[in-house]
DNA sequence: GCTCATAGGCTAATCGTTTAAGCATCGGTG
DNA sequence: CACCGATGCTTAAACGATTAGCCTATGAGC
């Protein structure tokens, strides 16, 4: 049988009670019960009952992690794995566990969660990247449970965080056209995500600055094959292109691969730029020329914004909506254009 | 205010007690009465509070799962994110919800683990390829809750679900050997875990009945550079080695990465073989001949095995140990010994 | 008409905590 | 010496469910 708090009580000889008030650092205990009283713990090992404890303070040291994606796609990505990380490492520090909801079926995703909330398992939640108008933040609303989002948020009220995707895109764009590019394809993510149509915007916006009128654009999302499509696609039907940016890295990679195949070298016949900086980027025989989003650093603001909402409600939160640079790093998937072309094809 | 079992027994003109015979399924309830206080249920809203629930059934419908490894190497490697979803799968299926405790700092690892027992927080636990001793084990072993441990186990009366190791290893090594490979390079995974020294031992009993005598071994681990780093080792050290097999798949693409960088062709100078087969072996340009293994039923596997015991201890639940099948997936990245070699190098 | 089993509801104890309120004890003050 | 305010501890009421056991009305059996 497991050790309770009357346990406790019963050897330390008090009540229930001041065992509570050492526990909880009230100083109305005197010097010599606290010690016999901490050292009846020690020697029992007491550790408090968390349903005991959550059910008369109104509170579960859990937070509900909601991503809701296909586990497929989920773990297809490092984004969600570096997110977990950053998301992990602040709520154990902070003495938080972490209640994971993943997407199984969709349509008892939303029952999962309203249970989640509903039962009170949580005390707050935190919703990674979800499709506009989708259905998931609306049942976490409506719960009335504190939370914050990770990705492109409009609604007022709602705590969120992200990078700034129209800025990176463009920025990718940019280096795209400095090195002298002008024939220029573009693998967007998955449009009914915001994220997606905020980089594509981003992209287009440099072209119109450069005076370059509109790209060739491939509808996908941000997987390796999408990305494969995606330029086999483009290559083979806009035959000018001398760089493809991308809304993800695995989508570059996958661009590479079928320009590769196509008998493009890379850089030297065909640029491409990434978007992310996963591990990856760094490892593989092409060093990846792309656009680093920190998204550990993602998971530790949104954990952090949301624990100090239900810390402490006078304690102040910082803004409602928090957006993060992010930056240019360029490696050797991209070179000025080789003008002979490939005229050969 | 949450809706309670009270405002419902209220509202349906009811005691309490009757409220939860009616939703607890007893048929000590009229069949009038029950319409009404279902009613009421619906009206309001009504689902019990899980923490008050638990409390006096004893059982929290959380199941823990830990994953000692570092955040970051958890998942550098799709092998994680696909076992989650297995075990996602099946926990969302039976009405549990997984409470996941990644390893930040090992320090407190081991704290919050026994946190989440101590505190009963948990019903169950699922342990993820713990390193041989660790003491891991031996604190979920104390907490005296029931766990499953996913990986390779020796000890008695210990739950655990594992891929044949030693066997798929040796498949790898004899499809190598079959194809006339003799000189043939390994790349370990790291030996402090059974996995990789089971499929390090599968490997040389392959070698051993071709005649071949040991093989020349790199130590590394599972993750990409390391494939780098062992292959640019092997390559450079041991002229004649036609093939190199490693211990995963992501180690193979590392492998082939930097084998390529030092002028091999893939599979014509040099065959890789790997371990896994993830998504990505299919999707790269060189699709890799792996052996593959069915991670997410692992998953499945272990948490069907965690929630059998827990909820009926009647049911039989299957045997102690599970060991599932690996399966060798021939695709481009091996052939046969090209005789030229690389004597041009 | 009386007894008695049963159906169908209610009361109250329980799970393991926290915490407001109450009650001694004690030293100091007028 | 009576009184007072701390100090330090205890009692008991919550938190929101479940469930054993009790009570009452109803109808059947004799």
């Amino acid at each position: 049988m497991r050790v309770t708090i009357a346990d406790v009580a019963a050897k330390a000889g008090v009540s229930t009670a001041t065992v509570s008030y050492v526990l909880n650092k009230s100083n109305r205990v005197s010097k010599k019960t606290r010690e016999r009283v901490l050292r009846a713990v020690e020697e029992l090992g007491y550790q408090p009952n968390a349903l005991a404890q959550g059910l008369v303070k109104n509170e579960t040291r859990n937070i509900g992690v909601v991503i809701p994606h296909t586990a497929e796609s989920v773990f297809s990505d490092p984004f969600f794995p570096e997110l977990l990380k950053g998301i992990g490492t602040v709520v154990a520090r902070e003495g938080y566990f972490l209640l994971l909801s993943l997407l199984g079926a969709t349509e008892d995703f939303v029952s999962v969660l309203s249970n989640m909330i509903s039962q009170r398992r949580v005390d707050g939640i935190i919703v990674a990247s979800t499709p506009r108008d989708s259905e998931v933040v609306t049942k976490v609303r409506e719960g009335g449970l504190p939370f914050t989002l990770i990705g492109p948020c409009f609604l007022p009220d709602v705590h969120s965080v992200d990078v700034d995707n129209e800025e990176g895109a463009y920025r990718a764009a940019r280096h795209l056209i400095d090195l002298g590019h002008r024939e220029i394809g573009y693998i967007s993510g998955d449009m009914r995500f915001d994220y997606a149509v905020q980089r594509y915007r981003g992209f287009q916006r440099a072209l119109d600055e450069g005076g370059i009128g509109s790209a060739h654009v491939h509808l996908g999302d941000v997987t390796h094959r999408s990305g494969q499509r995606g330029a086999r696609h483009l290559l083979e039907n806009y035959r000018g292109i001398t760089a493809i940016a991308c809304a993800s890295d695995m989508a570059a990679y996958g661009a590479i691969a079928a320009a590769r195949e196509l008998g493009y070298r890379i850089p030297d016949d065909l640029s491409v730029v990434g978007f992310d900086d996963i591990p990856f980027a760094q490892e593989h025989e092409i060093k990846l020329t792309t656009i680093r989003q920190p998204i550990s650093k993602l998971g530790y603001l949104a954990s952090e914004n949301l624990i100090a909402r239900l810390t402490d409600s006078t304690k102040p939160v910082g803004p409602e909506r928090m957006i993060i640079e992010t930056e240019l790093v360029v490696r050797d998937s991209t070179a000025p254009p080789n003008n002979a072309g490939r005229a050969d094809l």
